[in-house]
DNA sequence: AGCACGCCGACT
DNA sequence: GTCGGCGTGCTC
């Protein structure tokens, strides 16, 4: 529990919690004039001086004449007492120490600077007296990203080059060297300007949105609607009335790829644009938008899941757009759920959370059911459009010779397409040119040698490459198993593969490959999604990426090359990943005043999931998967944890995780079962040998301290690692 | 995370 | 004798 924010007294022993590696907050003496709880601090620690914030009174575990006083304190505004309780409980639920948790909170570059003097770099009007390869790529970079500003060694290090290069350019006039004066304030948003004219099931949820925030305190609410029904512009109501309260607002999207349209409707609906925070922004713009967060000036974040962290004053409204996203979850690092973690800092702050999708999480959908959230449907659909109708294609009838994937049924509805001259989506969720390059003479597969995980042909790249920790290699001209020359192969479908198929089927046809690897920046996917957009491609074959929320209004056809993927595997989540991405991958056609076809390829035309898919009936699916993972006692409706514990010797891990497996008291006191230690679904990543353990524990029994004292029964040997992941997304 | 301390092997 | 390798442990 956080105190009540205090000012300690000259002298007073108080905590400071920093971001050092400790499982604590350390103890020392507050500066002349005192200081208040939630202060930005420098601190002195050992012979260096690091960043903390005051954390309440001091443990007074250490003895008072040994504490030294507080060095500084930083010009910016302090923490917020919600904001403090919120970092607390997020720590207590991930089981995360503090003081990683407080990292999260003060990833903001130059914090401890004062503020003012910043050289940054922009793209100027002169031309380069002379061009190298060396200035080009400095200049690609700029002109990639217009308007940003880039610190000195940030922009050298994007284009890869030294930072003389970038002062020659400096000295012709073609870039431009400012001294940024001090971070300028975001322009204001006018939430009084008029929207977009509302339908009537709009209005009504607009309405409902805006009462909740007027009323002023924690509330949630799943906004579901199918594409194109028209929930931003409903939750952008919302994001209006939080505004006019002078309250501030973030809303979270699971892709940096979206960010770019939502800017732009914001900028239609308020005026401006709002500040944003994502791993694309560049150190001096993610320094303004933290320090205008933090002095309240900043009044709208748009924002990946790390915004979240963000410190905010008065926080009134989060949006959680795409909820159902599984990118939500953070898998590395401090793991946690931006979607659960949003819900918690609202309830925090006293802010209203709208968690807005097209095809709701089971967790989510289930919360509603229990009436922890209040929920809202969208049903018409926006302008003349309908739902695609949707079939099956039995791949058992089709006369399909081995290495082709596309369907003579489907062959046959893209042609008419290509005559009509509407587009026409083949999706396969799977990057690359094939997943599996096999040795025809000795059997065995191409794998990572740092990883368990195949290593994955990439044709454009010419090289191959490991999707599990990003290794690439060149395509070996022998097989690394047996050396015989000239006898791998590439087994099964890729994206890349599929556009060589769908080239050979369509010689005269325009055909536009989207997969996250091919594009080397957020601007440049965008771009090519703009040039389909506008029709200028017959053939869109495509990964997950297409799923995600583009608009393309001249399609009418979705081919889904193998709707079985994701049902494989006993993954509990397998049915509902399924589900989403065919609704969302079908959602995608028809959306102007064209109607819509989606057709899935399938060997098993009979599964529950595929005939929920066909039947659209979404709230009986998913009651159907409630009632199962109700009866397996799983999530939502049971407590799982996932215990990861690696070491370069895969016996050590081992003896750790049968250890644990061993001492099974303080869970078994808690209602929990553990399952396992077993080899994780990925058994050696980067060299790391890694096991895993499962705990699975009834919906209300604590877990968290139960999980602590059973892992603090062991002592680690100093090469392994271990690792907690609460409510993990896979449960193979 | 840094950084010092300290305990063993190859040199001036 | 002493320089320096990096295992171990501490920081209020």
């Amino acid at each position: 529990m956080t105190p009540m924010s205090r000012l300690h007294p000259p002298g007073a022993p108080v905590a400071v919690l920093t971001t050092q590696p400790l499982d604590r907050a350390l103890d020392y003496r507050a500066p002349p004039g005192g200081v208040q709880d939630g202060a930005f601090v420098e601190v002195p620690l050992g012979p260096r001086k690091v960043l903390g914030v005051v954390w309440g009174d001091a443990a007074g575990d250490w003895p008072v004449e040994k504490l030294r006083p507080i060095a500084r304190i930083l010009n910016v505004p302090p923490m917020g007492e919600a904001f403090r309780d919120f970092l607390e409980k997020s720590a207590a639920y991930t089981l995360t120490p503090l003081p990683a948790m407080l990292r999260l909170g003060l990833r903001a570059p130059g914090l401890g600077e004062t503020p003012g003097k910043r050289r940054v770099y922009a793209i100027g009007t002169g031309a380069p007296d002379r061009v190298t390869p060396a200035r080009l790529k400095v200049i690609d970079v700029l002109r990639d990203r217009p308007g940003d500003l880039f610190a000195l060694s940030e922009l050298a290090g994007m284009a890869e080059v030294s930072t003389s290069v970038v002062k020659g350019l400096v000295a012709s006039g073609a870039v431009l060297e400012q001294d940024m004066p001090r971070d300028a304030d975001f322009p204001p948003l006018d939430p009084k300007r008029p929207g977009k004219p509302l339908a009537p099931d709009q209005q009504q949820a607009a309405d409902t949105l805006q009462a909740a925030i007027a009323s002023g305190g924690y509330g949630t609410t799943l906004l579901k609607g199918v594409t194109g029904s028209g929930k931003t512009e409903v939750y952008l109501e919302a994001v209006a009335e939080c505004l006019s309260h002078g309250r501030q607002v973030l809303v979270l999207l699971p892709e940096i790829a979206l960010t770019a349209e939502f800017l732009t409707r914001v900028k239609a609906r308020f005026g401006a644009h709002p500040a944003e925070w994502h791993s694309g922004v560049t150190q001096s713009e993610r320094r303004r938008c933290w320090a205008k967060v933090a002095s309240g000036q900043a009044r709208l974040v748009v924002g990946a899941r790390s915004s979240l962290f963000l410190p905010f004053q008065d926080l009134g409204l989060i949006v959680v757009d795409e909820e159902h996203d599984t990118s939500y979850k953070q898998e590395d690092g401090v793991l946690y759920s931006a979607r659960d973690m949003a819900v918690l800092r609202a309830s925090c702050e006293g802010a209203q959370v709208v968690l807005a999708t097209a095809t709701p999480s089971l967790e989510s959908w289930a919360n509603a059911e229990l009436g922890k959230y209040k929920r809202l449907d969208l049903t018409s659909r926006f302008g003349d459009a309908v739902l695609p109708k949707l079939r099956t294609v039995d791949m058992r009838d089709e006369d399909l010779p081995g290495g082709r994937w596309v369907s003579p049924t489907l062959k046959r509805e893209i042609e008419t397409r290509i005559i009509a001259g509407e587009q026409s989506l083949i999706f396969l969720n799977r990057r690359g040119y094939a997943p599996v390059t096999l040795c025809r003479a000795c059997g065995q597969q191409v794998a990572c040698h740092q990883c368990d995980a195949r290593m994955v042909e990439h044709r454009f790249l010419k090289r191959l490459m490991c999707h599990q920790c990003g290794e690439t290699a060149p395509m070996p001209p022998a097989c690394p198993s047996c050396g015989v020359e000239g006898k791998l192969a590439a087994v099964g479908p890729g994206v890349e593969r599929m556009a060589e198929e769908v080239t050979a089927l369509f010689p005269e046809a325009r055909i536009a490959i989207l997969s996250s690897d091919l594009f080397g920046s957020a601007r440049a996917l965008k771009a090519k999604v703009e040039e389909i957009a506008r029709g200028g491609a017959d053939i869109i074959v495509g990964t997950q990426l297409v799923a995600k929320g583009h608009n393309f209004p001249h399609l009418t056809l979705v081919g889904v090359i193998d709707a079985d993927l994701g049902l494989q595997g006993s993954d509990l989540r397998a049915a509902e990943r399924t589900f989403q991405l065919m609704r969302q991958v079908s959602g995608r056609a028809g959306r102007a005043d064209k109607p819509g076809e989606a057709l899935l390829q399938t060997y098993q035309p009979e599964h529950p999931v595929i005939r929920a898919i066909l039947s659209g009936d979404e709230e009986s699916f998913l009651r159907e998967e409630a009632d199962q993972r109700r009866a397996a006692g799983v999530p939502p409706y049971g407590r799982m944890a996932g215990i990861v514990i690696s070491d370069p010797d895969a016996a050590t891990a081992f003896d750790v995780g049968n250890a644990l497996a061993r001492r099974s008291q303080p869970l078994e006191s808690v209602g929990a079962e553990i399952y396992g230690p077993a080899p994780a679904p990925i058994a050696r990543i980067r060299g790391r040998h890694r096991v895993r353990l499962l705990v699975k524990a009834p919906r209300q029994a604590p877990i968290q301290p139960a999980l602590a004292a059973w892992v603090a029964q062991i002592d680690l040997p100093r090469s392994t690692r271990l690792s907690i992941d609460i409510d993990p997304q896979s449960f193979l």
